[in-house]
DNA sequence: ATAGGGTTAG
C-alpha cells in the first residue's frame, strides 16, 4: 500500500518551473479538447522560433490523424502559409510530409502545386517529398507516373532519394522486378545505388518469401561497394526466422556479432519471435535476453510483449516476473494489460507471494481483487481522496496501455467516486499514463 | 526528402 501510494504521490506532484517548450508539451498532453489544441498550436506557431521546431508538428499533427481529425490538420497546415517561412522549401516540405503522414495524399499534392504562387521555389527536395507522401499515404501507384513526368515537365533532376523512394513504392505493390530492375535504371541515369536502395530491396525479398532473390542481393552490394549494415542483416535474419529455420537464424547472428556489429533491438525481437514457435527455445531466449541486457541494448515494448507471451504460455512466471521488474524499469507501456495479469496470476499460484507483489508494485496490475488477495490490503469505499483527477472524456486510451476493454468503465463525472472497483482502476490507469507521459 | 518488428486467444 505505501510503496503505491508513493508512486501516485511521485507520479502526481508537479515538477519545477517549465520552459516554454515544456510548456506547450504540457498544455497538449493534458489537454482533451482538440479544438483547443488546435487554437493553442496556432497560437504558439505566431513564434517564429517555435516554427523551426517540426517535432511539436509532428506530435500535434500525429494526434489529430489518429483521432481522424483531418478537417482540423488541414486548419494548422494550412494556417501556416500566411507566415514567411512558406517561402523557405524546406518549412513547405514538412508540410507537406505531415500532410502524407497524415494520409491526405490531395492536399500534399495541392501543396506542392501551389508553391509557385507561395513564392517557394520547387527543387528536387519536394519533388522527392512529394514521393515519399505518396509512399505514407499508400498512393504507391501514383509513383511511378510523377518520376516519368515531372521531371521533365519541371527541370529537376531525380536524385538517389527519388530512385529509392519510387523503389520503395514498387516493392510495396508486390512489384519486386520492378523495383529491383531500377537499380539498373539508376546506374543509368549516372546515380549509385545507396545502402538505403539496397535494404529497402532486402527487407521486401526476405519479408516477402523471397529468400533466394534475397540471398543474390549480397554479392551486388559487393559490387557497388556498399557496405551492410544492422538493418541489411536483420532483413536476412528475419527471412530465414520466416522460414522456420530458427538454429540457421541464431548462427547468422553469431556471425553478425562476429563482424564486430552491433546488434540491435530489432535483431533480438525478430529473434525472439522465432524462438516462440516452440517451448524447447525458452533457454535460447534467456540466454539471449540476458546478452541484451548485457550489451546494453534496452528492449522496447515489443520485446516485452513478445517474451511475456512466450513465458506465460510456458508457464515461466520467474521469467515472466523478470521480465516485468525490466519493464516496468524501462517505463514501457503494452498494449495487453490481460498478460501481466497472466505473470500475478501464475506467481499467484505457484505461491511465489514475493513475487506477484514486487509485479503488482511496480506495474499496478489493474485486479482489484488480486491486488487485495496478494497485498491482504482491503480495499476501502473511497481510497487515496487525497488525488485529484480528471476523470472526464480524456479518450487517449492507446497512451495509458490499457485495452478497450478497460477503458469502457471510466463513468466518472466530476471528482466523485464511484465504486471501489472502478475508481481504483481509474486511479491505477491515472498513474499509467502519468508514468507514460513522465517517461517521454 | 529515402530504409526495419507482432497478433494473441476463449
Amino acid at each position: 500500500m505505501s510503496s503505491i501510494s508513493l508512486l501516485l504521490r511521485r507520479a502526481f506532484s508537479t515538477s519545477a518551473a517549465p520552459s516554454a517548450v515544456a510548456n506547450y508539451n504540457n498544455i497538449m498532453r493534458h489537454e482533451a479538447d482538440l479544438k483547443k489544441v488546435v487554437e493553442t498550436f496556432k497560437k504558439y506557431t505566431q513564434d517564429s522560433n517555435f516554427r523551426k521546431r517540426a517535432s511539436f508538428y509532428e506530435h500535434t499533427v500525429r494526434r489529430l490523424s489518429n483521432t481522424k481529425n483531418f478537417t482540423l490538420i488541414e486548419e494548422i497546415l494550412e494556417d501556416q502559409k500566411k507566415y514567411k517561412d512558406i517561402t523557405d522549401e524546406g518549412f513547405t516540405v514538412r508540410l507537406i510530409t505531415l500532410y502524407g503522414k497524415s494520409g491526405m495524399f490531395d492536399h500534399a499534392h495541392k501543396l506542392f502545386d501551389e508553391m509557385p504562387e507561395l513564392n517557394c521555389e520547387r527543387t528536387v527536395l519536394s519533388f522527392n517529398a512529394l514521393l515519399g507522401a505518396c509512399v505514407s499515404s499508400k498512393n504507391f501507384d501514383k509513383v511511378d507516373g510523377f518520376l516519368r513526368e515531372l521531371p521533365v515537365k519541371l527541370s529537376i533532376k531525380p536524385n538517389v532519394v527519388s530512385y529509392n523512394t519510387v523503389i520503395k513504392a514498387l516493392c510495396e505493390m508486390g512489384s519486386f522486378d520492378s523495383a529491383f530492375s531500377l537499380l539498373d535504371k539508376m546506374e543509368k541515369e549516372g546515380l549509385k545505388p545507396d545502402l538505403i536502395s539496397f535494404n529497402i530491396l532486402l527487407n521486401a525479398f526476405y519479408k516477402n518469401s523471397r529468400f533466394s532473390d534475397g540471398e543474390r542481393l549480397w554479392a551486388m552490394m559487393e559490387i557497388h561497394n556498399v557496405v551492410p549494415d544492422i538493418i541489411s542483416y536483420n532483413s536476412k535474419v528475419y527471412g530465414l526466422i520466416l522460414e522456420s529455420r530458427i538454429q540457421e537464424a541464431v548462427d547468422f547472428v553469431q556471425e553478425i556479432t562476429s563482424k564486430g556489429l552491433k546488434l540491435d533491438v530489432y535483431t533480438y525481437t525478430i529473434l525472439f519471435r522465432g524462438f516462440c514457435s516452440d517451448g524447447k527455445y525458452l533457454g535460447e531466449a534467456k540466454r539471449w535476453f540476458d546478452e541484451m541486457m548485457k550489451t546494453k541494448c534496452p528492449p522496447n515494448h515489443l520485446t516485452f510483449a513478445i517474451l511475456l507471451r512466450y513465458a506465460c504460455k510456458n508457464n515461466d512466471f520467474h521469467f515472466g516476473s523478470r521480465l516485468c521488474r525490466a519493464l516496468f524499469y524501462r517505463r514501457c507501456r503494452l498494449n495487453e494489460v490481460g498478460l501481466l495479469q497472466k505473470v500475478v496470476d501464475g506467481v499467484v499460484k505457484q505461491k511465489n507471494i514475493r513475487e506477484a507483489e514486487e509485479v503488482l508494485v511496480q506495474g499496478s496490475v489493474p485486479n482489484v481483487k488480486s491486488l487485495s488477495v496478494i497485498t491482504g490490503i482491503k480495499v476501502q469505499d473511497r481510497p487515496f481522496e487525497d488525488i485529484q483527477f480528471k476523470p472526464k472524456g480524456s479518450k487517449n486510451s492507446s497512451r495509458t496501455g490499457f485495452s478497450q476493454k478497460n477503458q469502457r468503465q471510466t463513468c466518472l463525472s466530476g471528482n466523485q467516486f464511484v465504486s471501489s472497483a472502478s475508481c481504483m482502476q481509474i486511479l491505477l490507469r491515472s498513474m499509467f499514463k502519468l508514468l507514460a507521459d513522465l517517461s517521454v
